[in-house]
DNA sequence: GTCTATATCAAGATAGAC
DNA sequence: GTCTATCTTGATATAGAC
């Protein structure tokens, strides 16, 4: 895993170095593990001194941002170019939140501050999805809608006990791959 | 609004007292707000005295929760009685989530202790969506993926800027709405 | 059943020395 | 740039008196 990520380009070594580590220790922990004393146990510093690197938590959580729709981008653009890029996407999509679910809830749980993020990132993570829907922003948002619900009500743990996810899955792909009119009928067995 | 509420009906009077005081904190002031400090001062009394009428915050919540889904019930219900149930059913849906954020979150945003619930109020919430797909459970599941994602993504200010949400629930909804080969074309001029 | 007092914990952030 | 020491805040929960 893990690109030379272009997204952190702009910070000091030093500062990489503390972002990388909130990452680590927010996948290994979850959230309520990244406070500033946690993380500078890990880098290897004082709470206090985190302060020269970065003028706050949310600088510093919008850089980790920055790099998680960076690496979605990645997965992404790889999905689509599958032979079925909707449901590849789909699947990328789910596996990401599995693997990452504290990341993914980041990118997710808060309204995002574009003005502190890397300027394109979350555009580079949206384009893919995009463009296999045919450039129908209205369908992308939908489909979006959908496979976010499907994935943090996963994470959340809200399904009933016994749902069939997969099923799920591909019960609302199956919707959304079918315009109006259009043909592409699988037909199942009743 | 507000009935009688069944789902309290096994509470003392001041257990209940502090259920609907814990209810207005909750929406007035956000999940933040609901400390035993400020709900013992809501309903006169210190925060040590609650806990003779609750054994911990999470029984508390756990009432509160099942108040909810009453009330989710009663509005699908009546939802489910329009001349088109699923569209219906998905305006009312975000209107209990818009006009009580905070109580829809406190629904969705963590596993469900079903074994604190009141029983059979998580079903009877549900029922009225499963009914107006006709019965089928996946295709019930897949709509509710959707609808909480179009909800929680409002909720958290997630979607871009600009965004027609209204259009977005409309090609959503219209996606399910139509199955397989089914007739029901409603033709879009393009 | 309610009170005061307290234990325990953990958070974000700043002051000022080195 | 990093440190120690500290401020401020707020949480859940318990002990024991009344």
């Amino acid at each position: 895993m893990k690109s030379a990520s272009r997204a952190l380009s702009g910070l000091t070594p030093r500062a990489r170095e503390i972002v990388r580590a909130a990452r680590e220790l927010l996948e290994k922990e979850g959230p309520g593990a990244l406070s500033m004393r946690r993380l500078g146990e890990r880098v290897g510093m004082r709470a206090p001194s985190i302060y020269e690197h970065f003028r706050d938590k949310q600088a510093l959580v919008a850089a980790l941002i920055s790099v998680g729709f960076e690496e979605q981008a990645d997965l992404f653009d790889r999905a689509a170019e599958s032979a079925d890029p909707l449901q590849a996407l789909a699947t990328a999509y789910r596996d990401f939140a599995r693997r990452q679910p504290h990341m993914y809830r980041l990118l997710t749980e808060q309204p995002l501050r574009r003005d502190l993020l890397v300027p394109g990132v979350e555009e580079a993570a949206a384009l893919p999805l995009l463009r296999a829907v045919g450039g129908d922003v209205e369908r992308a948002r939908a489909v979006w809608a959908f496979a976010h619900g499907m994935v943090i009500l996963e994470l959340n743990r809200r399904f009933p006990p016994g749902a069939d996810l997969d099923q799920t899955w591909r019960t609302g792909i199956g919707a959304f791959v079918r315009p109006d009119g259009a043909a592409k009928v699988t037909r199942r067995r009743s």
